[in-house]
DNA sequence: TAGGATATTATGGTATGCCAAAACGTCGGT
DNA sequence: ACCGACGTTTTGGCATACCATAATATCCTA
């Protein structure tokens, strides 16, 4: 037993951290549905901390579009409107549109390799039929996309926007021939990035968003709401 | 005294919600500078309230990134890098034009005129040299832009990035030729829509912003730090 | 049985308390 | 004068309490 050993492990994280980041992931895996009323000593229970921190958590997540609370109404679940969803894909697709044109522009040889890797990972989750994973290796392969063109700012709001339109976002990888041609679409967006093509990327970056955007649109003409 | 006068008045907002908007105001209004620590003991004297109501506020705004809070120090205003506030104009300018060009595709001439008048009112203060009102008539002629252009979640965005960066835009219209150049610019957006030119009103949004953007690069290299 | 009145329970808004850790001030030694 | 140890104060994390209002249940009457 050695002197380090006998060191103390701070907890990395505060409560409040700890259960803010866990209802957040509970609503983005949709175990709270839109419009679910979320009843504060429900939560107290559920999390096992105290109201304040209830309470902090769900001020965070209102400011972050998760959470509403109308009038004297508790909070509940955001309900994402259709004409919201398809906003956010419009936001989406020019914010991503313009990271794919910054990385093009950076001509980093390694940074396409990392994309290119993020996407053999999507490739790979979607052959194994593992969608939960897909989502995920989506995500970070648009994080890493949005670090390496140094846009931290609008990885920050794609991200919390991408948290809203989660529902619909597993929809859309789940209809027949996205497997196929989602990892297309982004191959190019990837070549395009690789051979230095800021507009080619651009444009590749915006159709793909374009498509789920019409493929989202299809689904809430059938299933409103998400 | 009829049946109405008896009639009690319930207050509109609750005691957190002024507290919220209030401390807003003062952060965008740079009573509270750039990485000043926000004690909250200091802020229930200042505001009023219990400890409760300051740390949820806190809460808000620390998802609005108006607000930091690192490790165990306590939070602070937050301190938009030079950086950061170039990658907010950018994101503006594509979601600025992305909505001018919408309105300039509805054919609505009633939103036309609403614009016009909203940047005549902007035009009368900075006649009246009255720059915090050219502040508050230019975020309302982008709120009209934006509700015209029924895009509520990019205006939910660009409000909340424009408070982010409010030292530099208080600083920007106060540039020798701003008073004029500024409406003349914006003058182009509001023709263009009422002429209903989808691509010149994006263009003339865009290069409005970009020149913001270029006055904001200039007083960043003397000044760091908003 | 249906509807209204009343009682009870649940819930959000808000304040206060406790405690551990961080920050600051003081004192003594070199 | 500087540095380290120690004591004191400040501060954030977190829990709990109180209260008014909203929601729900119960009871009584027509």
């Amino acid at each position: 037993m050695d002197e380090r050993s006998l060191r103390v492990e701070r907890p990395e994280k505060t409560l409040r951290e700890l259960a803010l980041e866990r209802m957040r992931d509970a609503i983005i895996a949709s175990h709270f549905k839109p419009g679910e009323r979320l009843v504060e000593r429900d939560l107290c229970m559920q999390l096992g901390v105290s109201r304040t921190i209830v309470r902090e958590v769900l001020r965070h997540l209102e400011s972050e579009g998760l959470v509403a609370t109308a009038g004297t109404r508790g909070p509940v679940v955001a309900v994402t409107t259709p004409e919201q969803a398809l906003q956010i894909y419009e936001i989406r697709g020019v914010l991503e549109g313009m990271a794919a044109r910054a990385c093009a522009e950076k001509g980093d040889a390694k940074l396409a390799a990392t994309l290119q890797a993020a996407l053999d990972r999507i490739k790979s989750a979607y052959g194994r039929r593992r969608m939960d994973l897909v989502l995920d290796e989506t995500t970070e392969f648009y994080r890493v996309l949005f670090v390496g063109a140094e846009r931290d700012v609008a990885w920050g709001i794609v991200n919390s926007l991408t948290a809203r339109i989660n529902r619909l976002r597993s929809m859309t990888i789940r209809t027949p021939g996205r497997d196929i041609d989602g990892p297309t679409q982004m191959q190019r967006i990837v070549d395009a990035i690789r051979d230095g093509h800021g507009e080619g990327a651009y444009h590749a970056a915006q159709e793909h968003v374009g498509i789920a955007s019409s493929l989202a649109r299809a689904l809430l003409a059938d299933t409103p709401a998400a």
